[in-house]
DNA sequence: AATGCATTTTTGTGATCACAAATTGACGGT
DNA sequence: ACCGTCAATTTGTGATCACAAAAATGCATT
């Protein structure tokens, strides 16, 4: 009877994984300051749980590279800083490059009218100005697509380069999607798949990957970088906050979560 | 003053690191079965601390990929399967040839006379059939090689990858070692490393990491694969054993972690 | 005013406990 | 023998507490 799809996983109900999905859209739709301390009793407050449950949460995400641990043990939000940018950049390249190879080999009928329904929906979004239903399509898309190359462990890496990935991306809009490459790079992705053929597949994805980050990165200086390269430089007085071109405050960065 | 090379490291010195230091060893020394499972309270109990640093350590290590936790979160060792080897050797293939790609572009003279020393190491371990200083020299060797590259989230994945890859390792001892192309490679990588020929590196880096785990997942099945794919196939009853070419018992893979 | 020092508060760590879900084992019926 | 069923046990989860290290605060001295 068992189909090969398990028809509903029984879905984790623990409080920990609820508290990890919490921190981790909060992160990735960028509700953190980039450095901003993270201590466990005020998420545990924050989210109305104990200590336990944001403890292991929080470690999880930390050995995903989401937060990173100070060897003072504290947790805080890794600084934004170009370089880490074009790092994941060329990590994704490599990786999804790789993944695409394998799916453009595999690709079925079926998949691959899944992936045009999905470049749809995208179009349909982007034209709305729905950005938030956007990127969610966005991700369906590039997930469903690496799903086709049916490799577990691949897509396991995948994930995790996507959440270290993820609170740039919001740097995309909206100056970054009025390019109308997206949507092009999408459809001769698509046709590539129908043709099996794995190098052409591979190249447009990394050139959409590759074009997205870049434009990322080239924004990350004026934007949140905070980034001072040593701690000793963090120390130093606060600047009159004049050499800084004024934070953009309506980019939705606040000191403290209010509500997650 | 301050050196690129911090002098020390506070070193952490939790309890919860080091039950995470006995667990990664224990597991890429083969000291577990595949399939084994991990509870907490044999876990605490033969390292003689309380449940919470194991429980730490073994969340870490899941997510990492290094154990697995099952839908009833029961925690074990992952299944030793073919498919996950040569996937983990694509992947690491396309990783760790994207660090040496940019190593080589990077190389000071001083770094490669470091490589040149340890890639000697290595002989002398291998002539004396020390295969615990061979593997120990080797990742030294590959690490020091993706240093160069200065790329600390890149190097971060690689650990993870390595990670996932170590229980296989084993299988490489004592059969692989004795093919003498390792070094010759090693060599030619140096070369290329010297002449900042990014594209002779990586081949030779490709090159290696093929070579091993093409290997290793050849062994796969006749070794400690009791991976059947689906749970279903795992209750059925015990096979005479006399399918299996009675594994490799001095392989040190044993029931229950002893002593770890 | 700025700096050094002692005190107070905050914070992460590890231990212990209670509880519910899952696993195991025994038992009885077919 | 084969399987459901129920009880006993094991096991993971979350809460709470104690403690030590770290951070913040206050205060006195220069």
């Amino acid at each position: 009877m068992r189909s090969s799809v398990p028809a509903e996983f029984p879905a984790d109900t623990s409080l920990r994984s609820q508290v990890y999905d919490s921190l981790r859209d909060a992160l990735t739709a960028g509700r953190f300051v980039p450095g901003q301390k993270l201590t466990l009793r005020f998420l545990a407050k924050a989210l109305g749980v104990s200590l336990m449950p944001v403890r292991e949460a929080l470690r999880r995400l930390v050995a995903e590279g989401a937060f990173e641990m100070r060897p003072n043990r504290s947790v805080r939000v890794p600084l934004m800083t170009q370089a880490k940018i074009l790092e994941l950049r060329d990590i994704r390249m490599a990786v999804e490059g790789l993944a695409v190879g394998k799916a453009a080999a595999l690709a079925t009928r079926e998949q691959i009218a899944g992936l045009r329904r999905i470049a749809l929906e995208i179009v349909a979004a982007r034209e709305l100005g729905d950005s938030v239903t956007d990127r969610k399509k966005i991700r369906e898309y590039h997930f469903a697509l690496y799903a086709i190359a049916d490799q577990p462990t691949l897509l396991r890496v995948i994930e995790g380069l996507w959440l270290q990935t993820g609170p740039y991306m919001n740097l995309l809009y909206p100056g970054f999607v009025s390019s109308p490459r997206g949507p092009e790079g999408r459809a001769r992705l698509i046709r590539a798949l129908q043709a099996h053929d794995a190098a052409t597949a591979r190249r447009e994805i990394e050139r959409d990957i590759g074009d997205a980050l870049t434009y990322v990165a080239d924004l990350a200086d004026s934007a949140g970088n905070i980034a001072p390269a040593s701690p000793i430089a963090a120390k130093r007085k606060r600047q009159p906050s004049k050499a800084l071109p004024a934070r953009p405050r309506g980019a939705a960065l606040f000191q403290r979560a209010e509500r997650l």
